[in-house]
RNA sequence: GGAGAGAUGUCCGAGCUGGUUGAAGGAGCUGGUCUUGAAAACCAGUGAUACCGCAAGGUACCGAGGGUUCGAAUCCCUCUCUCUCCGCCA
């Protein structure tokens, strides 16, 4: 969300932030609204503060047992003429609040103008794409060979876009989410959380989810909960309404849970494999910091999420979104890509964004600068480190041996009890 | 699931027979006196909130939302959360 009055003293630099984005925001409505939000505003404490006056002045009259019967009749009307200016300035105050809700963030300045996805900038590569010198294949068909990966059977239980994993899959999937969260908690100084899985409504306004993008969620019939889209938004939300004390910023927390999408929209893509379910693991990364150091703050984030990709040995690449590509709340989001041999590209693996203040003013998550001074909002940041079924998928493409067995990466073989290979 | 108790400012904690209560008292914090320094003691200050307004100032806020009333932290209704006991359960 965006400050009201930000927009209404900037509002051609909004119009264009929404142009870059390919975004409409209803700009005039919010103008009408705003102003006469504060109209109803004015009528309606001044109105108030007769009231108040005169409400004063019967306890005195009445105390001297004096009359008060044309005084009460008075207010009486006055009372109701302050309800019907209350009722609609909340009614001007939800439409306004409906807007703001809609405006997406605006971009950092030094993100790359662009339409799509096609003009994002890639930022630096790492690692060898290797030459296959036999035929390579998907994982979704190495992993029915070696019976770790299971689609039929979840389709079976659940539906479409759930797997099975199976015995060294299943292995593999939880030696990636214990490596990981290894690495951020004891190398990264990242705090581990368990979140819950499921949030309420507000929760998921508060980090942007809703109420936007109803039909991405999975909201469970008969209750105001929805099962988490990523753990950013438990996570992030456990500060929510909060005055954090700034000596303990930046706070850095890092947090395995599963991941619940509904894919509306993306029917008949990657319908294979486990590059996109309804439900997958992920590591996440979520940061509270000062507003001067959150751009700094990403860098170092996106760093920590690449190093889980170099110590896998997986080969990537960082691109910087462009504007048209950016998601909603971000102001500035940086993609990892992963080398997928089967689709012969790099395939998005981790999302690292600085949301500034936005997050932040829809969450109302402030610290204090100093002891006395008035409390401001935080930065909040997060970026997957990284996506586990993408990471499974990216380790058995990339390893893939002749023989159609995959090669477990020498860092995870600790977390594998010792295995090296995953045979037939 | 059944029976109770509760939710007040930065914190603890009064008020809850409706009217100088934005809210007693204490702690904390800030400044001062005293002291070689510190502690203690004492004195003074202190809404670490949001909104409207150029300002003066005003309005709102005692878990949330409604209602009664000229006037509500105080009365009524609904909801949420916390705690205790019983039952059930991983």
């Amino acid at each position: 969300m965006l400050d009201i009055k930000f927009i209404r003293n900037n509002i051609e630099l909004v119009e264009e932030a929404l142009k870059k984005r390919n975004a409409k925001g209803n700009l005039d409505e919010f103008l009408k609204l705003d102003k006469s939000r504060r109209e109803l505003i004015a009528k309606s404490e001044q109105l108030k503060q007769t009231r108040n006056e005169v409400s004063q002045e019967i306890g005195r009259l009445k105390r001297d047992k004096k009359d008060i019967t044309h005084l009460t009749k008075e207010m009486k009307e006055l009372g109701q003429e302050i309800k019907r200016y209350d009722r609609e300035l909340k009614e001007v105050e939800e439409k306004l609040n409906d807007i703001l809700l809609s405006i997406p963030n605006i971009p950092n300045e030094d993100v790359p103008v662009g339409q799509s996805d096609e003009d994002n900038k890639e930022i630096r590569r790492w690692g060898e794409v290797k030459e296959f010198d036999f035929e390579a294949k998907a994982h979704w068909d190495l992993g029915e060979e070696l019976g770790i990966l299971d689609p039929k059977t979840a389709a079976k239980v659940t539906g479409a876009r759930f797997t099975f994993l199976k015995g060294l899959g299943a292995r593999l999937e939880r030696a990636l989410v214990n490596f990981m969260l290894d690495l951020h908690t004891t190398e990264h100084g990242y705090t581990e959380v368990f979140p819950p899985y499921m949030v309420h409504r507000r929760s998921m306004v508060g980090t942007g989810q809703l109420p936007k993008f109803e039909e991405d969620a999975f909201k469970i019939e008969g209750t105001d909960y929805y099962m988490i889209p990523t753990a950013e938004v438990p996570v992030t939300n456990m500060y929510r309404e909060e005055i954090i004390d700034g000596d303990i910023l930046p706070i850095k927390h890092v947090a395995y849970s599963a991941c619940f999408r509904a894919e509306a929209g993306s029917a008949g893509r990657d319908t294979r494999g486990l590059i996109r379910q309804h439900q997958f693991n992920k590591v996440e990364l979520v940061k509270f910091t000062r507003p001067e150091e959150s751009y700094e703050e990403l860098e170092k984030l996106t760093n920590n999420a690449e190093e889980v990709l170099k110590r896998l040995g997986l080969p990537y690449r960082v691109v910087v979104l462009c504007t048209g590509d950016l998601g909603f709340s971000s102001a500035k989001t940086y993609d990892i890509e992963v080398w997928m041999p089967s689709y012969n590209r790099y395939v998005e693996i981790s999302s690292c964004s600085n949301f500034e203040d936005f997050q932040a003013r829809r969450a109302d998550i402030k610290y204090r600068p100093k002891k006395g001074e008035k409390a401001v909002y935080v930065h909040t940041l997060n970026g997957s480190g990284v996506a586990v079924g993408r990471t499974v998928a990216a380790i058995m493409e990339n390893y893939q041996m002749a023989d159609g067995s995959i090669e477990i990466p020498k860092a995870l073989i600790p977390y594998m009890g010792g295995v090296e290979r995953i045979t037939k």
